[in-house]
DNA sequence: GACCCTTTGAAGCCA
DNA sequence: TGGCTTCAAAGGGTC
């Protein structure tokens, strides 16, 4: 967290959400599960991703059917046992209970300051250099980002702020620690249900066995 | 098809 | 409490 931060709050409905993000879903529509949100929520309509369309109504499904856009619906393959192999094949008890248990949507974090600002100008970046890698258009942008004013980036401080805040609001218990693949249910049930994610790859130490400095396979 | 790469920041975890 | 790890986005590349 810079020094210069936070804001006082005084300041925050002047901030202009970036562009795009009022009419277009930052994550992927998924089918239609919502969670019911507390009815007394209060939503700061400056607000991008949940804003509009997605400010919670009265508890239940929403009246559009669109789901948050943090939350995103293990996809699940439909399967048709139509014929007569299908029927006849007989699923393993752990495939069984996996398919019975209730299909927990993956809440995503929310994004931080430096998320909204790539996901803001990453656009410019690629029209300008013509890249299509992230990986060197992040970096390009992490380079933006440092020689950003303190005005500028507050911006984005005060949208990640307020993104949180709304999360929260949205999913009184969610945690992060959800998303964890190393999470306790994960160690011990086999349960994740978030997103597969890659290992932090190795601190880039030149190890004398020479080996390239490649993702750890520390997957538990 | 899963994961890597690359960035920053938030948050969880562990000693 | 401090340091480490994971995950958010993105899409081409790799296996």
């Amino acid at each position: 967290m810079p020094t210069f931060y936070p804001l006082s709050p005084g300041g925050v409905g002047q901030i202009t959400p970036p562009l795009g993000w009022q009419s277009q879903p930052v994550y992927p529509i998924s089918s239609g599960f919502r969670q019911p949100y507390p009815s007394s929520l209060s939503v700061d309509t400056s607000m991008s991703r949940f804003s509009h369309h997605m400010i919670p109504g009265p508890p239940g499904p929403h009246t559009t059917g669109i789901p948050h856009p943090a939350i995103v619906t293990p996809q699940v393959k439909q399967e048709h046992p139509h014929t007569d192999s299908d029927l006849m094949h007989v699923k393993p008890q752990h495939e069984q209970r996996k398919e019975q248990e209730p299909k927990r949507p993956h809440i995503k974090k929310p994004l931080n300051a430096f998320m909204l600002y790539m996901k803001e100008m990453r656009a410019n970046v690629v029209a300008e250099c013509t890249l299509k890698e992230s990986a060197a258009i992040n970096q390009i942008l992490g380079r933006r980002w440092h020689a950003l004013s303190r005005e500028e980036q507050a911006k984005y401080y005060e949208l990640a702020r307020k993104e949180r805040q709304l999360h929260m609001q949205l999913y009184p218990g969610w945690s992060a620690r959800d998303n964890y693949r190393t999470s306790i249910s994960e160690k011990i049930c086999g349960n994740f249900k978030g997103k597969k994610k890659k290992r932090k790859r190795e601190k880039l130490q030149e190890s004398t066995s020479g080996a390239a400095p490649r993702m750890t396979a520390a997957y538990i």
